[in-house]
DNA sequence: ATCAAATTGTTATTGTATAACATATCACCA
DNA sequence: TGGTGATATGTTATACAATAACAATTTGAT
């Protein structure tokens, strides 16, 4: 894709294919065929599309996704079933209201906001 | 406290004392005199105790820190400093519509919500 | 008292991430 | 043009996080 280093490639075509959220190690056995060996070179590529805003890491799941949207944002949603693992990025929201008076009141500066919904997907969630 | 287990309210009171998110391995080491030794028996405190909703982990952090509020809440909320890593608890808002709606149409069902605002805290935001 | 179930302790291992150093590449200009 | 510092990449080794698997203990029902 646009200016990206081989290992980034590498990294983010893998990502792009996958079909769920992949663990850096995961991403390491997808890409050893590319010549990438050692879990720094997986973590410098992922460190690069994450700062892009090509690449979202999943906090509660230690593992990273490709961006669906279109957006380099700092809001960033996702759904994750904790049935069947899947996880789907939504669109970004704005900061409720509330939060963000309560922020402002102490006095802190946000930068970036993730939402996680933990749950169940519409194919988990049937009795 | 309330019918906790002698590790659980170890692992508490020591949480309850620090003015940081702990790792599992800083509870550990801070609770080697009340006789705790291996980390399976932090983890399992921490997790009957997050499931009480008296401790909450930061999923960004792989850090637990412990319930400043007096809810048993599923919607969680902190603001975390990037730069002396402060974490404070906000209090819990809604799912925001807009959200809320979202998922809904995809299906999905909200068991749990987690907010985390990156960003800078009042003390390190001066420039 | 006995035995199954649940809880707790212990050892060992798996998974996640980065420090530290080696090697190579690039950009600049004396 | 080739020397030099800065940046990027490869590699080894290690630190940090979490859990599997099993042993020992406690609990509670009969």
């Amino acid at each position: 894709m646009k200016d990206l280093t081989q290992n980034q490639n590498a990294v983010y075509r893998h990502l792009r294919m996958a079909t769920r959220p992949q663990s850096a190690y995961d991403i390491l056995d997808g890409v050893r065929e590319q010549g990438l060996r050692a879990p720094p070179q997986i973590y410098r590529a992922l460190k690069a599309l994450t700062d892009r805003g090509l690449v979202h890491r999943v906090e509660s799941l230690n593992a990273f996704i490709a961006c669906d949207l279109k957006h380099k944002n700092n809001r960033i949603v996702f759904s994750i079933c904790d049935d069947c693992g899947n996880v789907e990025e939504l669109a970004p929201v704005d900061i409720p209201p509330e939060l963000k008076h309560m922020s402002q009141q102490s006095g802190f500066q946000t930068r970036k906001m993730v939402i996680e919904l933990v749950g169940k997907c519409s194919d988990c969630g049937q009795v």
